[in-house]
DNA sequence: GGACTTGTGTGACCTGGGTCACCGACCGGG
DNA sequence: CCCGGTCGGTGACCCAGGTCACACAAGTCC
């Protein structure tokens, strides 16, 4: 695919990007690059550099925190069309990452010079409000999943999880393994659980994943 | 206290104001208010409106999340110097307060009205970057309460929460009650841990008070 | 100096969920 | 068809921390 066609595919994605005033929209077309992560990689690790403002185009990487235990927490996942709001704090903070990122299946991103973005930043208001916006959301993101860390029980947390990573026929292809690290649990808790949940009828079990049969139950599930 | 004597004193608690631009200078002296709250009274409700950006010039405010519960998170405390973050997220989203506060004492603050808000974020790069500065810490910091919430046995939260409000004597004015708020957890327990460091020659108790003996040991108490 | 209100100490008990140690089932490759 | 890797299931056990139910000590207000 010849560069030309990857700017007109970013510009798909981001449609906001249209709205910028002609000079922006030149430099931010003149500057931007294309990384390409395979599945498995790490898009940049805990307290790395950052220097470019990064939008993904394809693909999907998973950004979580990691204790020294070695358990996880799932801040958040990022497919087509969203960006990845942690860069924004790094580039705007001036500091580094504050987690890890790893790429779930082969991802395919644009990137964002630093000295483009914080050119973007000062100049273009359309820009901020772009990158704000999303920055926003990851904020209010953080809020919901600090009460859920601090308040919900596993079961509901689980329970949120598959939803939220079933397709639409209502499939999650997840292993019990990865559900664990998302949840920030271990296998055999999830494996319980999910236990359960199929002897109730609200899932069924396959090997590689779980097909949610009722979702309403157990969007209840958790809860009390 | 007349108000130009307010302004002066709002302008020597934040001297980044004095770097504004003249135009917006005065338009920041010309619309700032200085609202003040009692003990006790409340800053803000979850899920309140908020317009106006508020940073603190005296007294404290508690900011925190609760649960259906009744339990608690704390967020942070905004001290005197301080800027109120959330109003940040809230103004820049156009949302409503992600948590709510209470002023722990008498809190006087200097508030800037959404309009001025938005106007000085739009055309002012100094101003910006005052914001920004505060919004940012704040998304650090949830960053390293997430992995506390998480990962952090409630020992090492409480030695750290205790730590955090200390008198550089040492000495803690807090009851056993209100330090379980902070960290999440209930009093029966917290006062458990404290009689184990306080046997320990760690803290000393008294009434409404935990006397710091052994700052360092302390640090590591909560750790392994 | 009662009588109430706040802060604290403590024991008995329960439970969610993590740990350990397996085993068995499925799956893909030589 | 066998063999090693990846998944999933299960039981025994343990422990931090929450719940309940008090008892008591310090201030405080009349």
């Amino acid at each position: 695919m010849t560069d030309a066609h990857k700017v007109e595919r970013w510009i798909g994605r981001f449609p906001l990007i249209q709205s910028l005033a002609p000079a922006h929209l030149q430099l931010a077309r003149g500057t931007v690059q294309f990384p390409v992560l395979e599945a498995g990689a790490v898009a940049y690790e805990l307290d790395g550099a950052c220097a470019h403002y990064l939008m993904c185009l394809e693909g999907r990487t998973r950004i979580f925190r990691m204790s020294e235990g070695g358990r996880e927490v799932l801040i958040y996942k990022v497919g087509p069309g969203g960006t990845c709001a942690l860069t924004t704090q790094c580039l705007l903070s001036g500091g580094t990452f504050p987690a890890q990122s790893v790429a779930e299946e082969r991802t395919e991103l644009a990137a964002l010079p630093e000295s483009t973005f914080q050119h973007l930043m000062g100049d273009s208001a359309a820009f901020r409000s772009l990158v704000m916006d999303d920055y926003t959301r990851l904020m209010s993101g953080l809020f919901t999943l600090i009460d859920e860390v601090a308040f919900a029980p596993l079961k509901q947390r689980l329970a949120q999880r598959l939803l939220a990573e079933a397709d639409p026929r209502g499939v999650a292809a997840v292993t019990h393994q990865t559900l664990a690290d998302d949840v920030g649990s271990v296998r055999e808790v999830v494996s319980r659980i999910l236990a359960q949940w199929a002897e109730a009828g609200l899932i069924e079990l396959r090997r590689g994943a779980v097909e949610i049969v009722d979702r309403s139950s157990l969007a209840a599930a958790g809860r009390r």
